[in-house]
DNA sequence: ACAATCGTCAGACGCTACGTCTTTACAACG
DNA sequence: CGTTGTAAAGACGTAGCGTCTGACGATTGT
C-alpha cells in the first residue's frame, strides 16, 4: 500500500494563509510574499503549487484577467474540519466526539474559552440543528 | 523545505491499533493478524515497521526473553492528542480552541455527547488542572 | 512593429518517505 | 547437528513534494 498524499502540504498551505489574509492575490504578491528573493524559479514554485491546489480546488483561478487573480477556494475552519475528520477517522472510527473529550482533558482550554463553549453548547441544544 | 515525515504512518497505525488491542504481541501475533498469509517478506515488514514505532518511542520492545515482546509505547489518546496539536500549530497558530469551535459547529455531536461535554466543562471549572 | 519584460504552462529533476523484499546471522528445540 | 522461527541490516520501487528549466504567449514602451 502506497503512502497516501496528505490533502494540502505544507508549501500549499502558506500560499493559503496568504490567501486567507489578502483574499486576492497575484503570483506576483505570493512571491513578494513568501520569497522574498523573488527568483525565478520561486515564480515557477508558486505556479506549481498554485496549479496543484487548484486541482484539488483548493484555490479559484480568475483567468479573465491578466495575470491571473487568486482566491482561496476553500475557507480554514473547511479545513481544519477536514483535518479532524481524517485523524477521527484514522483514530476513532470516524466519530469525531473523542477529538472534543481528548481537547478538554488535555487542559489546553483556558476558562475564558470554556465559557464561549458552554456558550456554543448552549445554542446547540436550543437550535436542533439537522445532523451532517 | 523537504517534507516533514509524518509521526505514525498509515501501516504503523495498523500495527498499534493491534497493540493497543492486545496490550502485548510477539510478531507472529501481528503478522496473524495483519497479513493473513503471512509470507516470509510480511514478517520482515512487520518487523521494520516495529523498528521504526520503536524509534519513535511509540512501541516498547521487550528483548528479555525469546521472541521479543511489543507492547504499546503511547496511549491512543496521546497520539489523538498529539495529531489535534499538531493542526492546530499548522492552522490555528497552535491555539487549540479553534478546533474545539468548529468540532461543535460542525453538528456532528449528539445531544447525548453534548450533555457529557458540559459534564466535562464543568469538572474542569471545579478542579483547576495544572497544565502540561 | 519590434524588443524587452513578465506571466503561464508543461515537463524534468532530486530528494526523501514508506512499504516491501532479500539476505545473513542467531536462538531454541528436536 | 539440522530444522524452524526470529532478529537485524540493508536494498529496492514507487510516489510525493518542492524545486528548477525552458518554451510559449501576453503586455508594455519606444
Amino acid at each position: 500500500m502506497p503512502r497516501k498524499a496528505q490533502d494540502v502540504t505544507d508549501a500549499e498551505l502558506a500560499i493559503l494563509q496568504v490567501l486567507w489574509e489578502k483574499q486576492k492575490a497575484t503570483v506576483r504578491d505570493l512571491v513578494g510574499r513568501l520569497y522574498p528573493a523573488g527568483t525565478t524559479s520561486d515564480l515557477a514554485t508558486v505556479q506549481k503549487l498554485l496549479k496543484r491546489l487548484e486541482s484539488k480546488e483548493c484555490v479559484i483561478r480568475d483567468r479573465s484577467g491578466w495575470p491571473h487573480v487568486f482566491e482561496p477556494g476553500i475557507e480554514r475552519d473547511e479545513l481544519i474540519v477536514r483535518r479532524l475528520q481524517n485523524t477521527a477517522d484514522a483514530l476513532c472510527g470516524g466519530s469525531l466526539s473523542p477529538l472534543l473529550t481528548n481537547l478538554v482533558k488535555t487542559g489546553s482550554v483556558t476558562t475564558d474559552e470554556v465559557d464561549r463553549l458552554r456558550n456554543l453548547l448552549d445554542s446547540l441544544e436550543s437550535t436542533p440543528e439537522s445532523s451532517e
